[in-house]
DNA sequence: AACATTAACAACCGCCTGTGC
DNA sequence: AGCACAGGCGGTTGTTAATGT
């Protein structure tokens, strides 16, 4: 026996939504929001569509600052960038794309983008990291970051990125992996002043880190953005770190992830630092577990890669794929 | 003009997960 | 601990408009 169904279907109107009934759900939203429930709104609101179904309509198309129409060479660069990286998960891609919802670019990408890709259509290098990034990666590699004297770390780190999003993978047995600020100016923020020189520095609010899967992810708005705000209630252990941390210390929510990010990162998981809105120049950063011994080389997805992600769609994630690694390291 | 095909995107479906009891 | 439920998510399907034959 499966599960049951979450309304009548018997009962409820199925098929595109008139106007009339947009602008029913529009009003009930402004005046009383969901109220916490999806499947009892429809009936409140008057409309004889099931709660999924609202709930859809409203994230979907319905809700402000929705944006719709042409993508952008910048957003096609950040979606490919991500779905290299991590596959099909269409939340995550929209959280980082203001005004884009997970449907939409699900959509976009099945029917035009992955096309514009084996068509050849958008410029590899358009996916290959810019001077800044480059600039970036140097200094990286540059400063003391993977010198801490007391552990040293298992591998290089790695450096990859698109036009404005950089992925930055540690090693696992890190001892100094992100140097927290105490500065009354970075309240309630981390700096990666270890890695970047100051006037690069890198903050992000401490207030926006979100858990979901293996991925810890920390920033500004474009963190924010996900389609339904859904990260905010998915707080765990990571959060417990920030609030409770260590007692002993004034910053205690910083030396708490601090602990978390030196003993509790788990296989597989990623951490993600976004310091704004992605699409205008910000810096993102990536640190995680260790992918492989990348020395001074980028990990870079590059057109072709894409493409044969693209051809290979059983290949949901390969940047844990251990062969993939070990391939690309012999490469370089 | 009529029909077929394709493209675009809105909407649905069913599984999964978090939460409250 | 176990269950039920609501909501989130990604895959898939349905619908409509545009284009081709």
């Amino acid at each position: 026996m499966g599960r049951a169904p979450c309304c009548d279907k018997a009962k409820v109107k199925r098929g595109p939504w008139s106007p009339e009934e947009d602008a029913k759900l529009k009003e009930y939203m402004a005046k009383h929001g969901t109220g916490g429930n999806w499947i009892a709104l429809p009936q409140k609101a008057g409309l004889k569509r099931c709660g999924k179904s609202c709930r859809l309509r409203w994230l979907n198309y319905l809700r402000p600052n929705i944006k719709h129409g042409e993508f952008s060479d910048d957003e096609d660069r950040i979606i490919c960038s991500l779905y290299a990286n991590i596959g099909s998960r269409w939340s995550i891609i929209a959280a980082q794309l203001p005004g884009r919802t997970d449907n939409d670019i699900k959509n976009y990408w099945n029917t035009k983008l992955k096309k514009k890709l084996i068509m050849g259509s958008i410029n590899p290098d358009a996916l290959r990291k810019p001077q800044q990034a480059a600039h970036f990666s140097s200094l990286l590699h540059a400063t003391s970051l993977p010198s801490s004297p007391s552990t040293p770390l298992s591998s290089s780190p790695s450096f990859t990125c698109s036009s404005n999003s950089y992925n930055y993978t540690l090693a696992r047995s890190f001892t100094e992996p992100i140097s927290f600020s105490s500065s009354p100016l970075s309240n309630n923020s981390f700096t990666t002043a270890s890695m970047l020189q100051p006037q690069e520095t890198f903050v992000g609010s401490m207030q926006n880190y979100q858990v979901k899967d293996n991925l810890i992810m920390f920033g500004g708005e474009a963190s924010c953005s996900s389609s339904d705000g859904s990260w905010s209630n998915q707080m765990s252990h990571v959060k417990e770190e920030y609030e409770h941390g260590d007692g002993a210390n004034n910053n205690t929510g910083q030396v708490g992830l601090q602990n978390y990010l030196h003993n509790g990162v788990e296989d597989g998981q990623k951490l993600m630092f976004s310091s704004g809105v992605a699409g205008h120049g910000v810096l993102n950063g990536w640190t995680g577990k260790p992918i492989g011994l990348w020395g001074e080389n980028p990990l870079d997805y590059s057109l072709e890669e894409i493409k044969q992600l693209i051809s290979t769609s059983s290949c949901n994630n390969f940047l844990f794929d251990e062969n993939k690694t070990a391939e690309k390291a012999m490469y370089y």
